[in-house]
DNA sequence: CATGAATGAGATTTCATTCAT
DNA sequence: GATGAATGAAATCTCATTCAT
């Protein structure tokens, strides 16, 4: 079947508008509290409208995840592979690109930040969530560092294996900004300067040792 | 015939027992999905019961919090003015703890996930929970470094000042043991190692260097 | 098909009918005794619709209040000012009409029997009431006495300044319709002629005396 | 040891300090909204206490009326069957008697409040007022005009068969004075003297009618 | 398609009543 | 007898979901 047979006036906006309007209430409000009218109102539609095309409001909340969360890592990935610097300046700018994120994409957090808590109730999302963005992230670090091993840049550290060693402070200045912020401001700028000076000094071969093989003194 | 049947019920454990029980709802449902009855039950005792010692659901989860949240830093705060040997060996300790504490006493960081997830709700709560728990911490994790830097150990970063780069990775695995552990199991005990060396000789100095802050002298 | 198997429902009919449903079940059971769902029932509405128009059952109860209330003696007060005859048969005439609505408007008067009972929990509403009804009805009756006065019919008498000693029996008739009635009815009609002809007979000037207030002596 | 620290209990004063702790909760809250732990509490006992002496909470609102209700117009009753002077002054002075009563027998007038409202689930209990109170009293003013019509001093009216007329006033301030009297104060004393001129100059004969009813001779 | 009134399951909360100590 | 912790029925209120217009 053809679909431009009727031509439509807005081609087909309401959905995209809804899952944005969802995605900023459930931000606001958690799951459980974000309600289905508040949703419908700040997509400038009724309540019965969004039923229309999300069946039930965990099939809405799954929409939003998959629409915010698919390219994350993966646009990253591929420019990496390209780049051509060295890898403490690669991951520096992969570093700086994601806190550019943390303040600029508050939503993606946000949906991390609802997973973290309802995570049990959607097993399915949870493993989505992981798989698209997780999983890739862990990937992707783990590239880096092995490249930065291979050109002799970095020791060979275990970081290679639990990349969350290197993502984490990341996560942490994440998950302040929505939290903790008004308690205590975090400069997400400077955050980010001493967590890359940490990571690259720790993953950084130390000169007497000899590059490529580090055994243990 | 024995009495057992009905285990005595020492003083007046019960506010205690159905904290216990709340404790231990709240860290499987969260907050909103957490029903009193639940509790209860899990308490061995009846919807009312809960109601004669906490007024309110909120109520109760403030109880929860003030009661599994607070001396989490200040013990081992005390034990690190004391500690006698180098600072790598005392921040190797406080992480190995900390990493412990994660795998044994799940329900303090079920206390945080919560509090991610529903803080706007409870900002008193936020508020204490920054107090008792990530103030201490912070406090911690800059003396710590401070030590280091003073006994010439530690380059002088800007880890001083942002602790949570140091203690990020602990958050991330403690995430996620309780959201991801089921997709993609994490060995927290080599976990804890990659982070211990990542952060150790992101913090060193480098050989080559000079000492930026050597022990007065 | 027919249509009329379902009575179609005009405009914005629903609100109107949750009201009257609860001034039937509240005049029935009282304020505390009345039940959401009885009033939903009665209104052939779901528990749920009544809080679509009424956020809370104390909100409800206003709603009734007002509705019922305002028209009171507003109206009388009108009419009394061109009234053409004696005074003495427009008090009548004010009083016979009261006594109509005792029977008629059975409603009116148990707002004011809730009222009467639950006016502690009200305030509000206790000082609607007596602004919107009593209010009213002392003016009514005051300036009646007075005009009376002037016209040298009635003595002048403490009764100007408390139209309660005139209004009072109504108030009992109406109380006792509601409460006492099955036990021992009261025969209005000649409980109304009894009033009227003792406050007529009580108000007149006895013949002997001087008429204490002519007009503007 | 002081001997009275704690007031020794005689014979059983118990209930009786129950019937009046319940007796200013309902004047308070009426009976839907009076606890029983409030009770108990103001009788200086524990909730269980109450149930000792009375089943339910039905059960200590009929003791609270059977107590407080008793013995109000019997006494006066009896009384009126023996007063030496006119019944002009005996009306005068039995009324006077009753409104001193509204102001100092505040829970008396309160249950009356109680009854308006929640009669319909204490029919026993209205009856009982009724037989206990209502018949008094109506007997009382009926015996007292019928003595005024048959010394000469009143008219026959249909005040005799409908003594609310005479009383209604009363009702009526005793309801104002709980309910409305916070919005706009009633001066009790000066309302009984404007009720008591009303109701003699009603009730007394008009110089130039026949006494109908003439003393005997 | 869009709407929002209507629904009712389900959650919280209250409190009369019971009963072991 | 006295106590007050425990109980659970019953009421209020919320909100996802349905459906007639």
């Amino acid at each position: 079947m053809t679909q431009d047979e009727k031509p439509k006036r807005r081609k087909d906006q309401r959905p995209d508008e809804i899952i944005q309007a969802a995605m900023e209430v459930f931000a606001e409000c958690g799951f459980a509290n974000a309600k289905i009218v508040d949703i419908a109102k700040r997509a400038g539609a009724a309540k019965g409208t969004v039923y229309r095309y999300f069946e039930t409001k965990d099939e809405l909340f799954e929409a939003v995840v998959h629409h915010y969360v698919s390219p994350m890592f993966a646009q990253i990935e591929k420019r990496v592979s390209f780049f051509p610097g060295s890898t403490t300046d690669l991951l520096t700018s992969v570093l700086e690109r994601v806190y550019e994120q943390i303040v600029n994409n508050h939503e993606r957090w946000a949906i991390m930040r609802i997973l973290i808590a309802e995570g049990a109730r959607f097993p399915k999302l949870t493993e989505f969530y992981h798989r698209e963005v997780l999983a890739g992230a862990q990937r992707l670090m783990g590239s880096i560092i092995k490249r930065g091993i291979d050109s002799g840049e970095f020791r060979d550290t275990l970081a290679q294996q639990y990349p969350g060693v290197i993502v984490g402070p990341m996560l942490m200045s994440a998950i302040w900004k929505m939290t903790f912020d008004e308690i205590a401001p975090l400069d997400i700028k400077e955050f980010a300067k001493a967590h890359i000076d940490l990571v690259l000094n720790g993953l950084r071969h130390r000169p007497e040792e000899e590059p490529q093989a580090s055994p243990k003194d």
